[in-house]
Order: structure tokens, then sequence, then C-alpha cells
DNA sequence: AACTATTTATAATC
DNA sequence: TGATTATAAATAGTT
């Protein structure tokens, strides 16, 4: 169609191919456009001049990254594969990891030992038996810690009381005032008793006993994780 | 072009719209074939028809989906965003649980104690002490085990022992013969005396002791990962 | 599906 | 590039 027919050959001249290029992709645009409306179809055109350069039509009802979508769903081509496998080798790289850190931990829980040679329990039995020894003496520092707190509160609410004893006297030897207890300290006094007395039990180790499930996976007690977490590895 | 002029707007009967639908589709796949030869261009088509139906062309010399790649890099879009970002998460996700459990296995190695309560700590004290228990109740098991096999190996090949004395003797009793030692269970025997010796001295406990670093988390000793797993997460 | 009468696209030219 | 135009191609309506 024009001024005289033409062989379908690449055009040599760069020129006049760039310039066929123009008029022809224009035509074509204007077809799928046409294919559009009348049809009602979906068309999605991308193309590369042989200098690069670009051009895309894509029907108004559509766009181009959900024609791909398509494209995938309805070929079955998985055309993100490659980045798709990339990330999935992460994953189960990840997953493997997981496994593994959560069979150590049911190892140190006592639960699946049959694949352990003597000398591998002979290892375990050390290392637990060391950060028992260290869980232990972290628990007595931290008992300590807050019970010389609470004898000192209790030694200060102590001496208060006492004062607040000899201020009273005082103050009876000396004329009959209407005494009021306006001091907040009395108050917090109490609480600090009642505190005080809990630390104290609590120094007898086991009275807050703290029961797990030996056949179990113990994940979620001590550490309070989140169960959903968990169960995606 | 034909025999009548139309108006550009959606072809209102089905069967008609299908007709043209093939026709036109036909139309622009040809004219892209040209456009691809003559301008040594590279052009994607991919359209649906009202009624789902699929095609595409695709310049010989690429495919869709490296023509897709191009229109990213050209257009800076990123097609496959939702779904990188999707595993994204999940990636981040089995990463925390990760990063949780080698926080467990610490704690459970008496490390990192510091953010634990009270509460916290005995509970871990328990667990790690029911831990200790079950560990040692197994190796002792094994010991067990593996004593009464060596045991009964020593039995057996002391049997073996007498036995052949006892032919000896017969043999040299009733004449003179040249005697060689063919048997190969004697053979045997002495690697089953050895190996009953290393059993006996290792039922004495300790002896292999094991060794930890007890200020490193210890994933590589029992366990023996691939460390390069664990720099993963 | 084929067949045309027409419309449309475009090659050559300016 | 852009406009013109003669002509090839595409296709709407018909069979």
């Amino acid at each position: 169609m024009g001024r005289g027919k033409i062989e379908i050959k690449k055009i040599e001249n760069p020129t006049n191919r760039q310039v066929t290029y123009s008029k022809r992709r224009q035509g074509i645009m204007k077809k799928a456009k046409e294919l559009t409306v009348l049809c009602d179809a979906e068309v999605s055109i991308v193309m590369f001049s042989s200098t690069g350069k670009f051009a895309e039509y894509c029907s108004p009802s559509s766009d181009t990254k959900s024609m791909f979508d398509q494209y995938q769903q309805v070929t079955g081509i998985d055309l993100w594969h490659s980045q798709y496998e990339r990330m999935q080798s992460n994953l189960n790289h990840l997953k493997e990891i997981n496994h593994n850190l959560r069979r150590e931990i049911r190892q140190r829980m006592g639960e699946e030992l049959d694949g352990l040679n003597i000398d591998e329990l002979r290892g375990l039995e050390q290392n637990v038996d060391e950060a028992l020894k260290l869980v232990r003496q972290r628990k007595y520092h931290v008992i300590t810690t807050q019970t010389d707190t609470y004898k000192k509160k209790l030694k200060n609410s102590h001496e208060a009381h006492q004062h607040l004893l000899r201020e009273l006297e005082m103050r009876e030897g000396q004329q009959a005032y209407g005494f009021m207890d306006n001091d907040p300290n009395n108050y917090e006094c109490a609480i600090d008793l009642a505190a005080a007395a809990a630390a104290a039990a609590a120094t007898g180790s086991h009275v807050y006993a703290y029961r797990v499930q030996p056949n179990q996976p113990n994940l979620h007690g001590i550490m309070s994780y989140n169960s959903n977490d968990l169960r995606l590895a």
C-alpha cells in the first residue's frame, strides 16, 4: 500500500528504515486501539526500534504489569522463575538452619538424643551442666540484688516509722494537738513490707516452681515467641 | 476499509465482534511481523479477546520474558516488585525466628541472661536441670548398652580361645602335627579385646572430657553444622 | 470461509 | 520531520 509494492525484508537505508518504523509503529498502535475498542479486547504492545527506542501500547482498561500477570496465568510460564528460584533457595536455606536450631534446642532439652554418639552426649552433658551453673549463678545474683534492695527499703521505712513515733511522742509530750497521718510514706511503707516478704519467700528457691512438658519442644514457654512465627518455618 | 465505513466503538453483536476480532488480530500480527523484518525492531504483542482467548506475537530474535525485562529496564517500573516483597517479608520473618531461636540457645547456654526476670530465670534453671538429667540418663543408657555388647564379645572371644586351646591340646596329645594358626577369629579376638578395654575405660565418665568455649554460641560444636549455613541468617 | 467494494495504510515524493 | 498522493493492503458487509 503505497506508491509501489515493497518486499518484506530489512530496509538497509537507516534513514528510510527509521521513517518506515515511525509510520508503521503509528499504524500498529492505531490498529491496536481500534481492536481494543471495537472488540472489547485487552492488548499490550511493547516494541524497541533497531536504535533501541522504546514504545508501548496498552489497552486503557489494563496496564502492562497486569497483562504480564495474565500472560503468566494463561501460558503457565513462570516469568519470575529465575528471580523466584533465587529467593526460594534462600528461603529453603533459612528453613534448614531453622530446623537445625530447633533440633539443637530439643537436644539441649534432653529430647531427640538417639542420633548422638557417646562423645557427643558427653559434650552435650558438660555443656548443659555448665549452662546450668551459669543460670544458677545469675539467678542468685538477681535474687541477692533484689533482696538487698528490699532490705534497704525495709530499713528506710523502719527508720521513717521510728522517726514518726518519736515525733508523735514529742508532740504528745508537749501539747495535745489534733494529729492526722498525712505522710504519704506511710502508705508506701506497707507496700514495701509486703514486697520484702514476697522476696524473702522467693529466696527459698522452687516455691514458684516452673513446670514444663518434657515431651514437647517448649519453644513458647520461656521465650514467649509468637506461635504463628514458629509455624512458618 | 471495507464495504462501508464503521465507527470505532464496541461492536455489540457478539458474533460480529468475534469475527472482527479474528480478522483484525491477524492484521495486527501481520503488521508486527512486517515491522520486525522491515525495520529490524523487537515487538511483543499480548492480547486477550473479550472471551478471554489469548494470543501473542513476539519478534523471533527475542521472547516475551526478555521483552518485559527490557521494558523494566527502560521504564524503571519493577514488574516483580509485589512478588519480590512478598518473599522478602517471608525471608525477614524467618530471619527473625532464627534470631529468636539463637537467643534461646544462647540463654540455654547460660549467656545473654540479663533480659530475664527472676521467674524466667527460675523456669530456665529448672528446664536446663531437667534436660541435664535426661542427657545423663541417655548417656548412661548408651554406655551400659555399649559395655554389655563389649562384655558379650569379650566372653565370646574368650570361649573361642579356650576352644582353640583345647583343640591344640587334643592334637598335641594325639600326634605331632605341624600347626598353623589359620583361624580368622583369632585376629578379631585381639581387636575385640582392645575395644573392650577402651569401653571399660570410657565408663569412668569424663576421661574424654569435652571442652567448650563458654562465651561463644557453640553452634558448630555439638551439632557440627555447616558454618556457612549459620552465617546466612 | 470466500468474495469484493470500499476504506485505510503507507511508499514514494516533495 | 510534515504534507501529499498514488497505490497496496486491510477489512466490513455480503454470500
